[in-house]
DNA sequence: TTTAGTGCAAACTCTTTGCAGCTAA
DNA sequence: TTAGCTGCAAAGAGTTTGCACTAAA
């Protein structure tokens, strides 16, 4: 489905076909989730030792750029990215000792920010929701075993 | 209030009093709302032209470490700092077009954010709410004016 | 006097860009 | 053949660190 899209954007900018590139865009949408540009190189190189982690970035900007993919700062220090799914939004709950991140959506809370928003005379575009703290697994850890790094 | 509780984080952890220092602390107080390091320095350097960007760093640091500073990444490139009001929360509207940053604060949103980090097992230590778009001021001239930068 | 504070320059991290060779169309 | 794709090295941007000097306590 991405790849079809991709293949008409490609072609529309008057860009070209490239195996590398097909194989970067292949792995990000395999490896679900979030990723960073380095996690991403990894993956790819896994098949094919020879990209550089250049390519890797121009690629996520590529994806970016035509609605396939959408960059994220969390907490960390670099972007993070992840496949932008048609239509469908998602918020996060990331585990500062773990590092998890789960997804969730909810549509009453996106009520609420429309109302905010409506308040201040403000129109949304997109919106961050992002949760800090602990999941079940790390707190289940620190109740058992409770020295903390 | 700042003052005195930093005095005394500055004393309990054996470090020193500094003119430089203090006057980083309070102008980074005065100018209400969000300043990037770079932004604190332009400020100081009003009154002092001497100082330099990497005590700001490290004052902002020193604030951030004692609770009373903030750091958030919006989407602009560098980090921004705020004064963390103590026990106050609030979250942010941030204008795409002109970069207004407002801030509000919903207990409802706050409500149903414990309640979907309880589904999933989670504990939230702090959260991220932003919502990016377009304030009233902009759309007005985008009415009026119907060219986009 | 000891040791934190400071500015400067250099280092560091993440990301982008320039360049020369490679390759799809 | 033309012009996009690629890796490498270098450049950028934001931030931190090493160093020598200054100055609180």
């Amino acid at each position: 489905m991405e790849r079809a899209f991709l293949k008409h954007y490609i072609k529309s900018q008057g860009l070209r076909q490239s195996s590398r590139r097909d194989r970067i865009v292949e792995t990000f949408f395999k490896v679900k989730g979030h990723t960073t540009a380095e996690e991403l190189l990894g993956q790819v190189r896994k098949k094919d030792k020879l990209v550089g982690l250049t390519t890797v970035y121009r690629t996520l900007k590529l994806l970016t750029q035509c609605g396939l993919a959408v960059e994220r700062k969390f907490d960390r220090k670099g972007a993070s990215f992840e496949p932008a799914q048609a239509g469908e939004h998602h918020d996060h709950l990331i585990c500062l000792e773990c590092g998890t991140i789960l997804e969730f959506e909810n549509k009453n809370i996106e009520s609420l920010q429309e109302a905010v928003a409506r308040e201040h005379g403000f129109i949304i575009s997109r919106h961050i929701l992002e949760l800090y703290g602990t999941c079940q697994e790390c707190s289940g850890k620190t109740r058992k075993n409770s020295k903390k790094k």
